[in-house]
Formats: C-alpha cells, structure tokens, sequence
DNA sequence: GTCTATACCCCGATAGAC
DNA sequence: GTCTATCGGGGTATAGAC
C-alpha cells in the first residue's frame, strides 16, 4: 500500500489529538495506518519531523477559524467575530488548541522551525490588527495595541486552559455563555464605576459555523 | 541509608521540577537518593501515588503564598496583596505552578484524590472570598463573586502560562511589570470611556517577600 | 530496608531482504 | 516502498536473598 506524505500525516493528526503529545509513537501510528513502523521513515525523518508538522496544521486550521472574522462589516463586529471563532476552535478542537502552546523543548527543537515561529507570530499579528483598528474606531479606549491584545489573548486563553482541565465545573453551552460574558467583563471593567456603556455589537448575534 | 517518606517526597518534589510530569520516573528518583528503584516501593504504593503527592506539596506551597495577602489591611489590599501573591508564587515555582493545572487523566486517578481536588476548591475559595469583600467595600461592581473571580483567575492564568511558555518575548522584569499593567487593565476595562477612576491601591507598593 | 535479578512492557531508529 | 529482524534504550513493578 503506497502512502503520501498527507495521508501519514492526516493519521498523525488524528493519532495526536487522541493521544496527547507523549501517546504519539511512531508504532501506534504505523499500526493505525495498517503498515509497520519503518515504513513510516521512508516518507518523515524522525517523529519529531512528524510532530512539527502535525503542529503546522494546529496552527494553519487554526488560523482558518481566526480568519473567518475578517468578514465582519467593521472593526466592533470583526473583533467580536474574533472572539467566537476563537472560542469555537478551542471547544471543536481542544486538542489542537493545546498543541498551540506545547513548550517548545518538549517536542524538541521546535523553537528553530521558522514555519511554527511564523504561523505564531501571524495569529498574535491577527489579534493586534484587531485591537488597532478598534482603537482608530473609537471603540476601544487608546493604548498599544500590542498591549491590549496582549490582555485579551491572556483572559480567554486562560479561560479555555481552565476550563479544558475540567476546573471550572461547567458543561459546554453554560462555559460558552460564561466565555462571552467574562469577555464583556473584560471590555467593561470590573472596578466600581457609576455609569459603563456597552459596546455596540452583542456576541449573541455571531454565531460562526463550523469549519471543515 | 534509611529514608523516610519526607525525605524521598522533597527529592520527588525537586525531580518533578527539574525534569517535569513526563521526565519523572522510580530510576531516576532513585538514583538521585543514592538507592535503587525497588527500594522506594517500600514507602510509596507506586509512581502515580509519588506524583499525588508532589501535586499536593505545589498546592500547600500555592497556598501558602496566597495566604499571606490575608495580612493586608483592607479589602483592597489584600486583593491587590493576591495578585502579586500569585505572581510571585507562579515566577518562583514555574514547574509547580504548571503542575497546577496538569490534567488529572496525565497522572491517573487524580480526579478520585479527595486530598487534590480540596486543596484545588480551597485556592478557589480563596479567591472568591478577596473577591466577594472588594463587592462589599464598593471597590468592585455589585455581581456574583464567583464569576468575577473567574474572569480575574483566568487572566491572571492565562499571562502566565503564554509567557512561561515564551510567546511574549519578555524578560522577568519587563513580564511582571506588564502583569500588573494588564490587571490594571482588567479592573478598569479597555473599552472607550470618557472618565476612569483608579483603584486606590497602588502594586507597586506591594512586593511580595519570598516564601521559604 | 535495601539489594540483585528479572519479567514484561513501550519506544526510536536502522540494516538488509524482497 | 514495505517488510522482518534487531539494536539499545527507557520504563513500572515484583520476587526473593541478605
């Protein structure tokens, strides 16, 4: 049986969403596309190779999602669009979202592979851009850009990273009405205030589709 | 050499930091107590009960940083005294603060462990208490304290596990500088307002002596 | 309480036949 | 391009001597 080099990794992806990073084996994988291990070799150097690569499509499916959002009308509805697709990439794919932050030593030396580097450096691009042309908007109060995208990325990343480890005690449709509903915490502010206005776009009106 | 509990505990302990969930092992822990792997299993039932263990220890040293923010005077103080509590327990202990959050299926049986799962609510409570009292003292808007508390843990989780990972590009200093920046962030919300007010506690006057 | 020896797993990667 | 066979390493855990 002749395999290509996309239906390995096709498998490969499959086998790393089931099996964390350290379940990927070279063997389990041969045994799941119904050849032996050294077959594999003929086509991928190393499972590091593999594991790169199966990364590079955590990032590209990734950015796919992100991307979506561009096709709001303007900058409020394009950020808010933003937020969802982010949060229905983590929820669709949780384990691709995690390998989006594996540390780089674990999977060796991931931090030379200029592909992974860049494709990161695109998504935080991607949250920058959006938070710039809020702020050109009006929307969002002025500050670096950089800065506050930097909060926002944190807020809900740690928002999935807690509640993907089971820490938050809630199932997926009330964790989804949380996640916006802190989003807006975070827009808003928590401190004692007597008047807050709201932004314009509410998030119960973006509901992205799946992707693939 | 006769070896008590504690002492192969505080060596697991030192292992698990050094070398991480994946990287510890009976061999080595052994080795570095200068006996052999078997002898170790005349303390402890197996590796997964060792782990068990050592998550407890990150969870009593967490603990026991967080707690001295009690000694602030006032709502605001001790809440501000938390956030920095956190920081500095999560820079100190990097490999304990990961093993935090390290999901229960990696290590075993965690989610039956009574002892984790209370010393994981605790830190929760901790957090909802400083929480509810800033809600008391009208430093926080009236809401539930437990989703506030939630959105500020999150935050707060989320920077530091992007940074610790590397994704900010930022040294120590700069990183906790910016952590404080973008708590502030938080309280006051980043979306246009024509007036703010600050919280009355500067960070900066609180710097967090190091624990043990 | 610690040792040696061992049973039995899984792993990455290679050599050489077909 | 895939196979079998194999090298050399890692691991958990147990049996039985001392």
């Amino acid at each position: 049986m002749k395999m290509r080099r996309t239906e390995i990794l096709e498998s490969a992806c499959e086998l790393y969403v089931q099996d964390g990073l350290d379940g990927f084996s070279m063997r389990k994988l041969a045994k799941k596309l119904g050849v032996t291990a050294p077959a594999l070799y003929r086509h991928f150097e190393s499972r590091e190779e593999l594991i790169i690569e199966v990364l590079g499509e955590a990032y590209r499916l990734f950015a796919e999602y992100l991307y979506r959002a561009l096709k709001g009308v303007d900058a409020a509805q394009r950020i808010q669009m933003a937020r969802a697709e982010y949060l229905e990439f983590a929820l669709s794919h949780p384990r691709m979202y995690e390998a989006l932050y594996v540390s780089p030593e674990l999977v060796g030396v991931v931090a030379e592979c200029d592909e992974i580097n860049q494709l990161g450096c695109a998504v935080g691009q991607f949250w920058v851009d959006r938070v710039r042309e809020c702020i050109d908007a009006g929307i969002l109060r002025p500050g670096d850009p950089r800065d506050i995208a930097t909060t926002m990325w944190a807020h809900s990343h740690g928002l999935l990273s807690i509640w993907n480890r089971g820490l938050l005690g809630q199932g997926e449709a009330e964790f989804r009405r949380f996640f916006h509903q802190s989003c807006d915490r975070l827009f808003t502010g928590i401190e004692s205030l007597d008047a807050v206005t709201a932004i314009s776009v509410d998030w119960r009106q973006i509901v992205p589709d799946p992707v693939e």
